[in-house]
DNA sequence: TCGTGGATTTACCAAATGGTAAAAATTTCT
DNA sequence: AGAAATTTTTACCATTTGGTAAATCCACGA
């Protein structure tokens, strides 16, 4: 069994485990997590159902192998905010980070939102393990910033949430804002001068 | 049968029929369009599924019968923008009219933005029918209010998307916001102030 | 080259699910 | 009350879906 050994994973496991994680990765997003199907996944993988289950404990197993995955990565942005850097540009930075991870890895945040949307059944621990600290932390960050007076008065957590909310909303509502937006138009360029000043704005003065 | 003809509903019709949709909101906006069953719907609206089935022709049409009449409710804050009224202050009211309703109306909430992340397979024709017009009018409002200097320069539209984005955080989030705050706490009140000081900031001088 | 262990396919299965037909029950109207 | 229309239940069904057992295939090191 790949799983559950100590074996280091054979070339041929690699390949065909990032497949299925990648085409997880598009049906998921695309269809949320009960509306994908193992045999989707399985033939967008090119690979045959049974034989993705000899990857994989089971469809729940790739869910949260994938949502796990991506954790890290999720968490990277804020991570990299660094406590000696100037307060104003560090924050407008991560904004810029989130935005380009919302940009690059749009089927990412939606698999992403769609757990959460859910009521983050699956990965809940993960959430309180590893989001939950780093969010403390870096609200404890900018608490701070603000009593150095290097920052307005404002509550960390909701701006927090409104970075959140702002970047992640051109990935998880992109039908909604091509929709809204002149087609052939890039969102993600004008978003970015717009997200710049509003909290350029909202972190001067 | 119910419908199709043009008599008006009866008593029982417009009770049993309003018990299903009320059920099925519960239902989709917890689990998603694909993750929700007729018999769970059925069972939480204390009918049986053929007695569903009398009433709506099938699952599909429960679901954009609930979109449809959401959006009308969902367009309102947004209807309601007085041009004759202050720019400002009809702008930040607009942002409190937004977050009364994720706040009151989270289902609703959650149901469309699990409609909009799949790609809004089922309630596209409704976007492009009353969504689009409607944000095309009130960006030109914006816009007028720019050119008249009774705002500063900026994108309606990346305007706009900030404030839907925020304030359905709160609902459509509503799992990841409560593990990240205090325990008790109620997040709208905050949010509200939030809210209120990041656009007046943005919108003035 | 041949055996061995990992990789893949074939052939299934049980449960869940959306939906239907028709009988039975109930309400409504005269 | 009794006929007619509406509403609800009972008994199904076909398909989909996650998952399994076992046979077969195949890569690779001795």
């Amino acid at each position: 069994m790949p799983d559950g050994s100590v074996k280091k994973p054979s070339r041929i496991q690699r390949r065909n485990r990032s497949a299925i994680l990648d085409a997880a990765l598009n049906v998921f997003s695309r269809h949320g997590y009960r509306g994908a199907t193992l045999d989707q996944i399985a033939s967008e993988a090119g690979l045959s159902k049974p034989n993705i289950l000899y990857y994989f404990d089971g469809k729940e197993d790739i869910h949260v192998t994938l949502l796990s995955q991506l954790m890290e990565t999720w968490l990277d942005p804020l991570v990299e905010m660094n406590p000696d850097g100037d307060p104003v540009e560090e924050i407008l930075d991560y904004v810029q980070r989130k935005l380009a991870m919302a940009k690059e890895l749009p089927r990412e945040s939606r698999l992403f939102a769609g757990e959460i949307l859910q009521g983050a059944p699956r990965i809940e621990p993960e959430l309180k393990n590893s989001l939950k600290p780093l969010f403390d932390e870096k609200c404890a960050l900018i608490s701070a910033w603000i009593a150095q007076d290097r920052l307005p008065p404002l509550d960390p957590r909701h701006l927090i949430f409104s970075i959140w909310a702002t970047t992640q909303h051109y990935a998880d509502f992109e039908s909604q804002v091509s929709l809204l937006l002149f087609e052939g138009e890039d969102p993600y360029a004008n978003a970015s001068a717009h997200l710049d000043a509003m909290f350029r704005k909202l972190l001067t003065r």
